[in-house]
DNA sequence: GGATTAGTGGAACAACTGCTCCACTTGCTT
DNA sequence: AAGCAAGTGGAGCAGTTGTTCCACTAATCC
C-alpha cells in the first residue's frame, strides 16, 4: 500500500510531505478552526484558534501564512459539498423539486455554520480562492434553472442572479436569528420559494446584472 | 421669544443647558456621525468621527460617554422616522397598499443608510435604547396587518414576526450589494411581497415565536 | 474686566488584532 | 547513537480600537 504522504496524491492541503508531528498539528489546527468558526463565526482571532488547538501561533502561521489561507483551507471541504449539492439537484428527475431541495440545502449549510455563511456570501476577499469552484456550480445551476422553467414550474423571469441574492437574504436572517430562533430562515425561504412558482408570477423589479452580483460577491468597489 | 435652551423644552438630547460652544460641538459631532455612519457603516472608529468633526476625542466622549450612546443619539431621528412610517401606512385607505409601501420604505431606509441597517436589525445591543419606540410601532403594525388580512389581500398565515425577518433578509442583501448593485434589494423584496399575497398562499414553515424574534433583535443568548 | 468653572484637545492606556523573530526541541536519516 | 534540518512555542511588534487623564482655554455671570 502507498505511503500516506505520497507526493502526487497528497490529500489536497500543503502538498510536500510534512514531518509526522507537523502534519498532525496542521490537522489539529484545521479541525479546531472548523469547530470554532462554525460556532462563533469568522471573527475569532487567530491566536484564539492556536490556543484552542494547543499549538503556538507560529505553528499556525507557518502552515497558513495568512489568516485568509487558514479560512480557505478550513472551508475547502464545505465548499466542495456546496458544489456537489448542485450536481445532486441536477440529478433529480423533477427539476423544480431539485431546485427547491437545493436552495433549502444550501441555506441550511449557512444556518449550520456561522463561518461558512460568511465565506459564501459575505465579508472578505477570501472568496477569491473559491472562484473556480463557484464558476463550475454556476453553470450547473443555470442548467437546473432552465429545466425547471422548461417544465413550467419555475417562473420565466427568474434570473440566475437571484440565487446569490437569496443566499444573501438568508445570511441576513441566519446571522440575526441563529441563537434565538434557529429555524427562522425556513420561514423566509418558504415565502421565497412560493414566489418563485410560475403560477404566482407578477411583474418584478429587474435583477442586478451578473457583473454586479459578481462584484458584490467579491466585495469589490468597497470604499477604500 | 423663548431661549433655545429652555430647560423643559430642550430638544431631546442631553437636556441640561450646555454652554453655547458645547452645544455647537455636540451638534457637529452628531451631524458628522450621521454622515459617516450612513456612508461607511457602524464600524468607523470613534477617533475618526471626532477627527472629521474637528473636535478632540475627549469632547466626543464627554457628550456621549460610550460609543453606543453616540450611535443611539445619531440614529434617534431615523428611528422616529421609522416609527412614523408605520403611522402613514396605517393612514392609507388600502391597507394592502399601505403594507407594501411601508415595507418598501423601511427597506429603502436600510439601503440608504449603512449604519441604520445595522442599528435596526443587526449587530449590537444599542438596540435597547429604542425598545420603547419599537413596541409602539409593533402595535401599529399589528393593526395594519389585521386590516390587510381583513380585506383579503394579505395571506392569513402571515405573522407579525415575519416583518423583522424581512428586515433581516433585506439587511443581508443590502450589506452585500450596496456598492455593486444598490437596487438588488428591490428584487428580493418584490419576490417576498408577491408571496405575501393571499392568492399565492401555500403552506409554510411555522414562524419564530415573538419571544424568539425579540431575543434575536436584542441579540440575546449570544455565546458569551 | 475678572473670576469661575464648564469645556477643550490630544497624548497616553489597555486590550486587542494579524503576524514575525528566534532560541530551543524533536523526528527522521544514517 | 548522533547530527541536523524541520518544526516548535511564546515573547514581542506594529497596528488597531474604545476610553481616560489632565494641563490648558474661553464662555458666562457678576
Amino acid at each position: 500500500m502507498a505511503k500516506e504522504n505520497d507526493e502526487s496524491t497528497a490529500p489536497a492541503s500543503s502538498g510536500r510531505n510534512l514531518r509526522a508531528d507537523a502534519e498532525r498539528n496542521r490537522e489539529r489546527v484545521l479541525e479546531t478552526a472548523r469547530e470554532v468558526f462554525a460556532e462563533l463565526g469568522l471573527d475569532v482571532s487567530t491566536n484564539e484558534i492556536a490556543r484552542r488547538a494547543g499549538v503556538g501561533v507560529a505553528t499556525l502561521f507557518r502552515r497558513f501564512p495568512t489568516r485568509d489561507d487558514l479560512v480557505a483551507a478550513t472551508f475547502a471541504d464545505k465548499m466542495h459539498a456546496y458544489s456537489d449539492a448542485i450536481d445532486e439537484a441536477l440529478a433529480d428527475p423533477d427539476p423544480w423539486n431539485g431546485f427547491c431541495t437545493y436552495m433549502e440545502r444550501v441555506c441550511r449549510m449557512q444556518a449550520d455554520d456561522r463561518g461558512f455563511a460568511d465565506v459564501l456570501t459575505m465579508t472578505f476577499p477570501t472568496a477569491k480562492a473559491f472562484e473556480e469552484e463557484r464558476n463550475r456550480s454556476a453553470n450547473a445551476l443555470g442548467e437546473l434553472l432552465d429545466r425547471a422553467k422548461a417544465v413550467g414550474k419555475l417562473r420565466q423571469d427568474f434570473a440566475h442572479q437571484d440565487v446569490p441574492l437569496i443566499l444573501m437574504a438568508n445570511a441576513g436572517v441566519v446571522t440575526a436569528t441563529r441563537d434565538a430562533a434557529p429555524d427562522a430562515w425556513r420561514r423566509i425561504l418558504g415565502y421565497l420559494l412560493q414566489s418563485f412558482a410560475a403560477e404566482a408570477a407578477q411583474p418584478l423589479p429587474d435583477p442586478p446584472s451578473k457583473g454586479q452580483v459578481y462584484r458584490a460577491l467579491m466585495r469589490l468597489s468597497q470604499t477604500p
